[in-house]
DNA sequence: CTTAGTGCAAAACCTTTGCAACTCT
DNA sequence: AGAGTTGCAAAGGTTTTGCACTAAG
């Protein structure tokens, strides 16, 4: 279940916001980066790069628009900044991330085990869940490969 | 296994950091308060608090070197601020949080099924695994039940 | 004594906001 | 036309840094 633009105009036609320019050259930066975790500032030199003008403020703001309409997920990876992540399917269970204690970077893994865990968790604390964060550090083979040579 | 003054008393002295009154200030400041996460903010304002005179540089500082030190765990809650919580265990997994999205507390919990995930993940992705970070979203069932009535 | 650590204020960052100009519908 | 949106610059909030002073070992 990919989403794509008709998809967003849609659901920005029902809930009465503009499909701008701006708006379209951010969604298009992240349909052109796949598997990334783009930052506010990312986008923005992308939109820039593509030789096309936008403010930054806008930038911020379309993030958080995106974000609340669930099309992006809003991930921190301790670096400081918000980073986001296209929502390929708003009512599936996201996807975990591996992150590479030696090089940084950041690695998507599934996996349905969680499932399990998480009503587990739900049922032993009372507590509804919606949503879940999960993410591993460690070193990735490439890492240790290079590590012991 | 607890981790006291007297652990940190010892490192301190291998590592040649002085364990100034400000440092102890600080661990203090955690002892104090089990269960809690604490930001910058609050850990200055807690020693403050106290009567005893301390810097905010001081604090973010110490906290950065106790986290190093792995005496502390830096943690963000999406709240715009890193917060810490005392490490009962370097070695020991860390247990998961679940968030409240309407009330906003945290709650700890532990569990050991993630060890399972953990292994599973490991080896499918040829990644070696040192530390998870794992935090639920939802509602806890006080914010459920006011929810109803 | 010597070197690390502190405190203050300034700077550095990321993010948000006020407001006039603009542009989708 | 009108409401929502943009862009800029300024403000906000957290964290870092330079430097003179202080204190621990």
């Amino acid at each position: 279940m990919t989403l794509n633009l008709t998809d967003v105009k849609q659901l920005f036609r029902e809930k009465q916001y503009k499909l701008t320019t701006q708006r379209q050259l951010i969604l298009q930066a992240f349909f052109d980066s796949p598997g990334q975790h783009l930052s506010a500032e990312d986008v923005f030199d992308i939109v820039r790069r593509d030789s096309s003008e936008i403010g930054l403020a806008t930038v911020y703001r379309t993030l958080e628009l995106l974000s609340e309409l669930d099309f992006l997920q809003k991930i921190d990876f301790g670096d400081g900044r918000n980073r986001y992540e296209i929502n390929t399917s708003s009512a599936a269970h996201h996807h975990h991330h591996l992150i590479c204690l030696t090089c940084g970077k950041v690695r998507e893994c599934d996996d349905d085990l969680l499932e399990a865990l998480e009503s587990t968790i739900a049922e032993k604390n009372n507590f509804e869940i919606v949503d879940h964060h999960v993410k591993f550090f460690g070193y990735c083979g490439e890492c240790r490969e290079k590590r012991e040579a």
